[in-house]
DNA sequence: ACCAGGACTGTTAGCGTTAACACGACCTCG
DNA sequence: CGAGGTCGTGTTAACGCTAACAGTCCTGGT
């Protein structure tokens, strides 16, 4: 028996003990029925100073704190938002993560999370259900990929959802950074350098981002009568990066390349770094996302900034709308914002 | 009135309509008592094969859906474990969590979130009563700062707790990477290429991480009555680390540095490229975390990568045996292994 | 003096679930 | 052939809370 606890030091096993004390107990100690203790906690209906006085006292003393399942139970409603995250520990997600949760707690929302590792219809279904059986009141899908689309059109409609990153095909709303426009943004930064044309390190095809943001790049080289590279294609991975690089080192008028996203970025400058191809002297590189390293690289990057914060935001108060009742369905954007650094500098 | 739903469409709007089908709703379905439709849909108490198909159809065609909050209010277990997180959107602590949540889902768990931006008392605290108010059945910390200690000491004793990355006197369990352990090897492999001594760029001091780093480092230099130099201090941003580079810079003797994180290296390695300094040929550089882009920094970096996958998943059995009654207060390591990279190469 | 109505408090009835027990039918064993 | 068990099912009573209504005072206007 090691258990004992010292005096003045709390037993820190889960000893069943004593259970939690209910509103029944607190009126008791207040001499009061349980429905002035509910009152007082919630602020709901008048209560006389004086009593309100002898509750809170009570309330304090035993230490009272609101059975929430109870409340729900009764309520129907859970005070909590859940968050479905596709690869929550890239940058964006997890980034976009803690915005909404942040917008959310502030309106006295709670978050549980559930991560899928890989896309498909079955996982974010399943991530929905698993949510849904957490009696969370609205849903938040994080998950730029094409199949995000076909998986929320499978949810059942009774329950709010919105959706970060998603196509515009999909059934609910969807907030988003504009992709297209950073992209364009990137490429025609790139052009104005004076060159013929822009290389295309892309994501991986089946993320809608990745699809965006070569969308963006491809159709204002098209728009100006440029002649359109092949892409070269990643799976956002630095490592990924590298090998396009090595896939673009020797290519005939390599001078400029815009990389879907920064960790492709860097890989691409080892690889150029590694093939004698200076930076920004021999080509120009433009990255996406400023993640906080892109201006610490070497050389520091230019790329496009999104506004996860703001998304969380914006992401929170649509769903919000939603579980208002309001039938909102439109695509809303966040503007992205070109970041200029030396990778596309002087010569 | 835009809201009336096409035939064969859903309604999207959160009208509040028929309330969810309950078991009894079913057990009325069936032609059976409610209790042996939990019974089927818990898998607990026998059931005649023949009843159990009726009630499953009846189940599938209303699509019941168990009831949480009754559920909880009846067994008290809701099934969810709350997760502080600091600063959740740094690389490591944003791993944890998804390893955490992996071993919980698989587990039948769901993860209710809530990330704290800066540190106290007060505010872990605030997140472990927000948690709890969401009826978790089990707390884990992620908050390794000095003040976590403090904050965990106030937290009351009748909720199972664990923390990643504490310090030791926290009175709870911890779990955490052998940064002592990780940061000797760093500096042994550093001496071991033949320099007089290794410089350190340390993390904040406030977090514990980052002083069991420095302790490391410094306590190999002392116990080959090596000369140690004073520490340069940052913040873990890359930022941070590019002033420090700039700080070392002309240094006497300058000749290996181990960052005690990865973002941090990399601005060193910006700031010695500025100035001049060739990595690895006049400087070697190791880091600490193993992000993944640290294999293709230019040069690649040599660091002490952290397996949080597997701090996951034991903290999520740790937090199990707590919940299960068990008393263990003990610390428990989880090695670092060293990944030697082109910045600390042949010269 | 009387009644309307507000302020304050209490009573009752669920919310949907599981725990605990009760009951009959059937089987097995001595 | 009856005692005692298991199987399959139902009944009842919580769990802790809020909604809805029912009182009981007290005030103020007529």
């Amino acid at each position: 028996m090691v258990d004992r606890a010292k005096p003045g030091e709390q037993a820190r096993t889960s000893a069943p003990g004593p259970r939690q004390p209910s509103l029944a107990d607190v009126a008791g100690m207040a001499g009061v029925s349980h429905m002035t203790v509910s009152r007082v906690v919630n602020e709901s209906g008048p209560v006389r100073p004086e009593t309100r006085e002898r509750v809170l006292a009570a309330v304090h003393k035993l230490g009272y704190r609101p059975n929430t399942a109870a409340r729900t139970l009764v309520t129907g409603r859970s005070g909590t938002l859940g968050v479905v995250a596709l690869e929550s520990n890239l940058y964006g997600p997890a980034s976009t993560l803690y915005g909404i949760e942040n917008a959310a707690r502030e309106a006295g929302y709670g978050i549980a999370i559930c991560s899928v590792t890989r896309p498909g219809r079955t996982s974010i279904g399943d991530a929905v259900e698993s949510l849904r059986s957490q009696a969370v009141e609205g849903i938040v899908v994080i998950a730029p990929h094409v199949t995000a689309g076909r998986a929320l059109a499978a949810v059942p409609g009774d329950i709010p959802v919105v959706a970060v990153g998603g196509g515009e095909s999909a059934p609910v709303p969807v907030i988003s950074v504009d992709q297209y426009d950073g992209a364009r943004r990137a490429t025609e930064h790139l052009l104005a350098l004076g060159h013929r044309t822009v290389w295309h390190v892309a994501g991986p095809e089946d993320w809608l981002e990745a699809r965006d943001r070569e969308r963006g790049w491809r159709e204002t080289l098209e728009r100006r009568g440029l002649r359109v590279p092949a892409v070269v294609r990643g799976d956002w991975s630095p490592r990924s990066g590298y090998e396009a690089g090595r896939a673009l080192v020797g290519k005939r008028g390599l001078k400029a390349v815009f990389s879907a996203n920064d960790q492709m970025a860097l890989g691409l400058l080892r690889a150029f770094t590694e093939a004698g191809i200076r930076v920004p002297e021999d080509v120009h590189v433009a990255g996406f996302d400023d993640v906080p390293e892109a201006a610490y690289f070497n050389p520091p990057l230019t790329t496009v900034r999104q506004d996860f914060i703001e998304v969380g935001r914006k992401t929170f108060g649509l769903l919000e709308d939603r579980m208002a009742g309001g039938d909102v369905r439109a695509r809303h954007l966040v503007p992205a914002e070109l970041i200029v650094r030396e990778s596309t500098g002087p010569r």
